[in-house]
DNA sequence: TTGCTCCTCACGTCACGTGAGGTGGC
DNA sequence: TTGCTCCTCACGTCACGTGAGGTGGC
């Protein structure tokens, strides 16, 4: 065994290891202004080359970022030992948590906007699926979607046929909803 | 009537009309920097004066600003014709829909690190109320709760009946759901 | 000699927040 | 005289992307 496993031996310029990661090299340059990982060693023509050990470190970062984890918030957990890294963990989760909430409220706002102007009627391109997908998106359970079935029906009746015909859902079953919209 | 509807009749300073909207004074100059609206006039000392007319166009750029609209859209929104502007909303749609299903990942991902680390024992403070909220925002269905748990309870039955009861439901409930998961 | 990769600055991004240093108003 | 509000710059933020101007390597 000349190299230890895992270890392909051969060092990387800046640009393959990009490659292989899927990154840029701005990525990289970046990475290493913020003391994540840089080269080993360089060329004489002051190339950088980077190791296996900065392929697994890279490997980290990744993963990391993959998570939306703030590049500093990732410094400080290659700088712990391994395995006390869950309250950096926690702390994302519910960051994400809030801004998901942050951006279902927004999203909220968006369709009330387009309501209100009554150009529901022109959504185009959008089908059954997708607006079922969008406000689901939204936070909507099942019930929140009954009443806006109801309340759609109620204060604008032809606007909500015109909605859902142009959802692509034939008459009968348009019709069957807005009955079932009345019973709600 | 010498005020026309709406119009209190009153110059506002910088100061009160960001009051007047729970927004900081910098926004406003920030706002007016970028050409969304400015002061009718100034007084001798150089004080900006805002009118009825400068209220009304940050009502609607406060309303824009939180469907999340990006600044320079919103200068095109009141550059345009009032009911033009259904494609800028249209997109931002879509926009927030995307940054919600990233968003959603990178809290996947989370998880699954958490996961990984076998720390799930460890969750402090979450109730099973926020749990199944937070899950609900990683866009899984319940079928893919049920999967999940089916998942937990054949790789690691102790792991999953300490992650239940950490989330305080009671020993017979988790004896429940523990069988349940098993036959999924 | 020609591309290709690499090098090191420096600047731009988005929507503000935060001083710094100074002046009117009650 | 003392706070309070206001004024105009200028700089910082986060994770890069995009040149500009220049030099090795096959």
């Amino acid at each position: 065994m000349k190299n230890p496993p895992h270890d392909t031996g051969k060092p990387l310029t800046i640009g393959r290891l990009a490659r292989q990661f899927g990154l840029s090299r701005s990525t990289l340059l970046y990475y290493e202004a913020e003391g994540l990982l840089g080269p080993a060693m360089r060329t004489s023509a002051n190339y950088r080359l980077y190791d296996d050990s900065a392929v697994q470190r890279l490997k980290q970062v990744a993963a990391y970022r993959t998570a939306g984890i703030p590049v500093r918030d990732i410094r400080r957990m290659l700088a712990k030992p391994p395995g006390r890294v869950t309250g950096i963990l926690e702390r994302q989760l519910e960051q994400l948590n809030r801004k998901i909430g942050e951006l279902r409220e927004q999203l909220r706002v968006v369709v009330r906007l387009l309501e209100n102007r009554e150009h529901l009627k022109k959504v185009r391109a959008m089908d059954k699926e997708s607006w079922v997908a969008l406000l689901r998106n939204t936070g909507l359970s099942e019930e929140d979607m009954a009443r806006w079935h109801r309340e759609f029906e109620r204060l604008s009746p032809e606007a909500h046929r015109d909605f859902l015909e142009s959802l692509g859902i034939s008459g009968e079953d348009v019709a069957a909803i807005r009955e079932w919209s009345k019973t709600l």
